[in-house]
DNA sequence: ATAACGCATGACAACGCTAACATAACTGAT
DNA sequence: ATCAGTTATGTTAGCGTTGTCATGCGTTAT
């Protein structure tokens, strides 16, 4: 246990006194070995701790078990969700998960360093990749799965569901609850929390009560501390408000701390609906209604699409959609 | 832009007319070459669309730029903060960081393919690392950083602070505050989780105010949910409490949450002390005192001593205390 | 002017593995 | 018994890069 990575294929094979190539495939193809130099190959394996490297592996085969993943793990929480069945369903392979920081994509240099390495696949998050970056995606030598949102023009595949469709749902639901005087707020207002926002006005503007005083956005993520400085920017703003729509449950957890602490009768008097259905929010004080994503599936799905592909699964612009729920709590029970 | 990935370092070197050695070397190591050369080498990596072959280099290398993560991103929020300072150290570098499932780092599999594909470091979340996977990691080729946590024994580095002096500061802070029968609450009774509980008792029986009955934990991870469930069960088996400490602010979120669906007055009756100070907690309704954990920096720190040790620094056992801070907010200030 | 030196560049041989083809060993049908 | 049709295993030739050592050249010290 000295020395570590010093036994080669070659080692292997001549300790169980077969060719190199017979222990490659035996590895990697073990019904196409007889049992007999199964054995052994295993106790060669075994004795010798020989481990495969992965370098010469990629050199030699032209690809390689890593699935990349660009997404905002950092900075959205919800995200977090799809890493965990990304995680369950590359357990039982050989596969493995690379962290591409979208937060550079921009300059390109990071993404074509990992397209350049022979992946497996890649997931990236939404669907608001832009020049450069799109190109590339384009032009990946390897699946690629668009997670979270869907869209009509995929790179490749895509699993999600339409935010802007949800944020309808979202709308129409408060005011089917009574709310008359609808809000909106966002931390910052990305391309997709303008879907959303298109998804809300669809909605509010259908009932008559779309009003852009009720519209609010800051800077930064969503975080609780934003979703307070939010309501309170849109109380402000609009004193007349009298629900919200948050584009994310930290925020909708904010608005409510922010709600009680200016002595606001939640749901009364201001309804509050949050996004992404997270455990948190669920279980606050007074519940927050929340549209339930598939965060988990999103992750398992995503790379069974990658998987699948890779298993020769044919090339089509494969898109799922996952939908979404309405999961109504105490925060939106207006009283009659 | 039809074929990806189509030249290769002797194209380039032809387009240059410069041998391949050369081109590597401008690529790897810019100082050495001349300036003339290193123009015309870098007009045709441009033209060519060069992009390295990292499988190839780290087969004639014996090295590549991948750091490996082994923590609970998906269960534990607090690593999420880690992975932020991780990746933002490692942006400006050619460095890049590939997953490993804690859940699965028992098998040792998925760790022993790691640590054979020649790592340039691995970060792994706590000191719990047992048998097998202590092993592989006390012989891994590479720079190993701990953190989160620090003790005795590092495997080679560590990082973080001393769990049981934190839960040590929080006991003795709640005493001091004037709450005299303090409890602990815990997701999961973890040996991180018993340091921090060693810690807790050592401050409260010096006060004489230990109490067995006053310490529940559960099965799970750490969530706003089960925090709930905690306190109320512990309020079951122990009526009298009048504080709490918790070991993720995500419980003392639902402690508070709890406390107050049962009317119980925080802090007057019931003072509640998180840990990890997240954002969340701090800007809850009513303030949740925390104990601060430098996460950010554990996850820059850690990518550093990774960087400088491949730069040639000693290799002593090196352990830095980031130490914690008691932040007291709203949720203890119980009134004389 | 010559030797000795440093610096920039090049030739060559791995690095450890797998694709592709080749061959041997076996099966059953004729 | 012979042959085609299967398997099961082996041989050969790279994959694209870098480490090592060798070479050529301009420079400085003698």
């Amino acid at each position: 246990m000295a020395k570590v990575q010093k036994a080669t294929l070659a080692d292997v094979a001549a300790e169980a006194d077969v060719s190199a190539i017979t222990v490659s495939r035996a590895l990697r193809k073990p019904d196409i070995v007889s049992q007999a130099l199964h054995a052994r190959i295993d106790a060669a394996i075994q004795k010798l701790g020989y481990v495969p490297d992965l370098a010469a592996r990629a050199l030699a085969s032209g690809r390689t078990d890593v699935i990349g993943l660009m997404a905002p793990l950092t900075t959205e929480p919800a995200y977090t969700d799809i890493l965990r069945g990304i995680m369950a369903s590359i357990a039982p392979t050989p596969h493995v998960i690379q962290l591409i920081d979208p937060s550079q994509a921009g300059e390109g240099t990071a993404l074509r360093t990992f397209l350049g390495s022979k992946p497996a696949g890649l997931i990236v998050a939404g669907i608001d990749q832009v020049g450069t970056t799109r190109d590339l995606l384009a032009n990946a030598p390897c699946p690629v799965v668009q997670v979270m949102e869907i869209a009509e023009d995929p790179i490749d595949m895509m699993i999600g569901l339409s935010l802007q469709e949800a944020a309808q749902g979202a709308a129409h639901y408060l005011h089917e609850q009574g709310y008359r005087k609808p809000g909106f707020m966002a931390a910052r207002m990305t391309p997709a929390a303008n879907r959303q926002l298109r998804g809300f006005r669809l909605a509010t503007e259908v009932t008559g009560t779309f009003s852009e005083a009720r519209v609010m956005a800051s800077e930064g993520h969503p975080a609780v501390t934003l979703g307070a400085k939010l309501l309170a920017d849109l109380l402000t703003q609009a004193p007349e408000l009298d629900a919200v729509f948050c584009t994310d449950d930290a925020l909708a957890l904010g608005a409510l701390f922010e709600a009680r602490r200016q002595g606001i009768d939640v749901p009364a008097a201001l309804g509050i609906c949050g996004f992404h259905d997270t455990e948190a929010a669920a279980s606050a004080e007074l519940a927050l209604t929340s549209i339930r994503t598939r965060r988990y599936e999103m992750g398992t799905d995503a790379v069974e699409m990658v998987l699948d592909r890779l298993a020769g699964a044919p090339k089509g612009r494969k898109v799922i959609d996952l939908g979404f729920e309405i999961v109504p709590r105490a925060s939106t029970a207006k009283p009659a």
